[in-house]
RNA sequence: GGGGGCGUAGCUCAGUUGGUUAGAGUGACGGCCUGUCACGCCGUAGGUCGCGGGUUCGAGCCCCGUCGCUCCCGCCA
């Protein structure tokens, strides 16, 4: 069939019918060209008043939908369009069949210009049939093909797994939904399928994955999405940590290089960091490795005797280099301070510049050239350089700040080379944090990860061994691309006493544990192979390789960051009929 | 729940120190134009300056409140 899209000059002479969506008119009053346009591409087509197929397409407006009738003619050599793969050729309009009028736009379809965003969720279809949507969304489908293709050669098979399934007591906030067979019971729809993979694994199939939709209500990020997302979901028998890395990594890294287009995607291995290592380098544990900032702690430089600035002593100091950066005019400076305080409700961020031999701005003569001498060297500083300070009694809070500076940093200063992909696995994260506000222990990550920890040595914890249980690492890993955590997984803990004893530091008692985690707990009673996997996030992955930083951008029907949809107007209310077969009563907030 | 930014024509935006009748581009509509491809030229219509209150002789502009969108923090095993 031909399309909008696939005529070309060996085509010439022949009669043909294209149909699609009129994306421009010129009407040049002796001459009408109407451009044509379907998801191949567009054509140009042409009509004389004289001719009698004229008033129908004169009557055409923008994003009208025709069929178009007609001669393929050669254009002259001065008329080519080389931007359309179409430019050689036009149509002579014989006949026009209009199959769909259209009212004037809300968001004009042509051009590209940036609109706001209700409008282009309102109207989510016009933005479709805009070519970067379109675009996006076409490539969302070839890199989810391009995905499950190397799945199935690496030898993974794929299984569905339920969307109405049990509320879970750890994790995010659940969506539920109310069962009418069932009076004041609830299922909850899968944060991941994370129990039912494990019990996949159980049930002897060993190299499991699906691209599973995901739903956890929690509020919107630019990287995340409000209710529902796509993982691609994987789990393995009889691996190690390492094992999974050797089957993921070909994976992704195959994946973004097939639509690398010109960028570099690094080694096909990816490194591995540490998560204490990247807290303290990058000041977070998703680090941007395109920026080459390396944040160094100086807490002991300013602890020097020699070394008189009050506001830093016993305090944890992180320094964020800002390489060649010391021309830069004052104002640098002054905005990095001020974005410091009003966005991250820091203090502030005080700062040296290196010029020549000496070292200035606010803070820099409470330090003698001895003292910036070690500063300088402990950092990788030279002259023309600058360096800001990141300060707080609390280590965690230096050490984000810095964190966030070293991005703001990077971003401003032009560091950041966005032809680059650079993945790296984050590994050893702790089990267990503490939680300040309710003063207890609670899971880090995922809970169901394995300790690295002996097995009778674990299970001999008492939960007031507070600070080994708080050292504990586990065998948990993520995957981290520019700065975008990807995927999270671990060797999971198949070992129901040991996982027991898990929940039981957590806080949950045995019998809490045994009811919660029935399903898992009792499967592995019955003989549970050892395993492991995790799921990457396919929108992110789409987001990356689609040079896009809003997920909306390579989501086909989003939401808004209020968790609505703007264009099916979800949520909405339902017939008091509806919820009286479920058992429910709404009850209103009251405004506060 | 908290903080930052934004809100002016269908759409994208400008609007000076608070000053008279709020502008441009684009789109829509009408006219002219035979080679454009962001066509060009002329004209017409189109406004609750998000909403409410306040200060002032006078508010798009200043103040307070509120709503919406967005980015971030909290949250996201």
């Amino acid at each position: 069939m031909d399309t909008c899209g696939s005529l070309r000059r060996s085509d010439v002479g022949r009669q043909v019918t294209i149909s699609g969506w009129v994306n421009r008119r010129r009407d040049h009053g002796g001459l009408l060209f109407i451009d044509l346009r379907d998801h191949y591409g567009i054509t140009q087509c042409v009509v004389e008043p004289d001719e009698k197929a004229f008033a129908a397409a004169d009557q055409a407006r923008s994003e009208w939908v025709l069929s178009l009738t007609g001669k393929v003619v050669a254009r002259t050599a001065e008329t080519v369009n080389s931007d359309l793969p179409t430019g050689e050729i036009e149509i002579r309009i014989e006949e026009v069949a209009v199959q769909s009028r259209a009212q004037e736009l809300p968001l004009p379809v042509f051009g590209d210009m940036t609109y706001p965003e209700d409008t282009r969720l309102k109207y989510r279809f016009l933005d479709l049939r805009r070519e970067r949507l379109h675009r996006n969304i076409t490539l969302r489908s070839k890199v989810i093909s391009s995905i499950r293709r190397r799945m199935i050669d690496g030898g993974f098979t794929e299984f569905q797994t339920p969307i109405l399934t049990a509320s879970s007591p750890e994790g995010a906030r659940d969506f539920l939904v109310p069962s009418r067979l069932h009076p004041g019971k609830f299922y909850a729809l899968p944060q991941a399928p994370q129990q039912f993979k494990q019990l996949i694994m159980v049930a002897g199939f060993d190299r499991y994955f699906q691209i599973a939709p995901c739903f956890r209500d929690e509020d919107a990020r630019a990287d995340r999405s409000p209710g529902e997302f796509y993982q691609l979901d994987l789990e393995m028998s009889f691996v190690t940590q390492d094992d999974v890395f050797a089957a993921v990594e070909p994976v992704l890294h195959g994946t973004f290089s097939e639509f690398a287009d010109g960028r570099d995607c690094g080694p096909a291995q990816f490194p591995r960091i540490a998560y204490d290592e990247s807290m303290l380098k990058y000041g977070n544990d998703k680090p941007d490795l395109r920026n080459p900032i390396v944040i160094a702690d100086v807490s002991g430089v300013f602890a020097r005797e020699d070394v008189a600035f009050k506001a830093f002593k016993g305090k944890t100091v992180r320094a964020i280099p800002a390489p060649g950066s010391a021309s830069q005019p004052r104002s640098f400076f002054d905005r990095i301070d001020g974005w410091a305080k009003s966005e991250m409700g820091a203090a502030g961020l005080g700062y040296i510049v290196l010029e020549g031999e000496g070292g200035k701005g606010p803070i820099a003569k409470f330090l003698p050239p001895a003292a910036l001498q070690a500063l300088m060297e402990k950092c990788g500083l030279k002259a023309g350089d600058s360096v800001f300070f990141s300060a707080d009694a609390k280590p965690e809070r230096a050490a984000l700040l810095a964190g966030h500076a070293r991005t703001r940093i990077g971003r401003d200063l032009n560091l950041i080379d966005d032809k680059l992909f650079r993945f790296c696995w984050i590994v050893d994260f702790p089990m267990y944090e503490w939680n300040e506000d309710e003063k207890r222990i609670d899971f880090s990550h995922n809970p169901f990860s394995m300790p690295q920890y002996p097995r009778e040595k674990f299970l001999a914890l008492d939960r007031s061994d507070r600070d080994t249980i708080l050292g504990l690492k586990a065998y948990q890993y993520d995957i981290v691309c520019n700065g975008i955590e990807l995927s999270s997984g671990a060797i999971r803990n198949h070992d129901p006493d040991v996982m027991l004893k898990a929940f039981e530091i957590a806080g949950y008692a045995r019998e809490e544990t045994e009811t919660k985690f029935a399903g898992m707990l009792n499967a592995f009673r019955y003989g549970a192979p050892p395993h492991g996997g995790t799921a990457p996030g396919i929108d992110r992955i789409v987001m990356l390789i689609a040079g896009e930083e809003n997920l909306r951008e390579v989501t086909m029907f989003p939401m808004n960051q209020q968790a609505q949809d703007l264009m099916m107007n979800a949520p909405s209310e339902v017939s008091p009929r509806q919820l009286k077969e479920l058992h429910i009563r709404t009850v209103m907030p009251e405004k506060g």
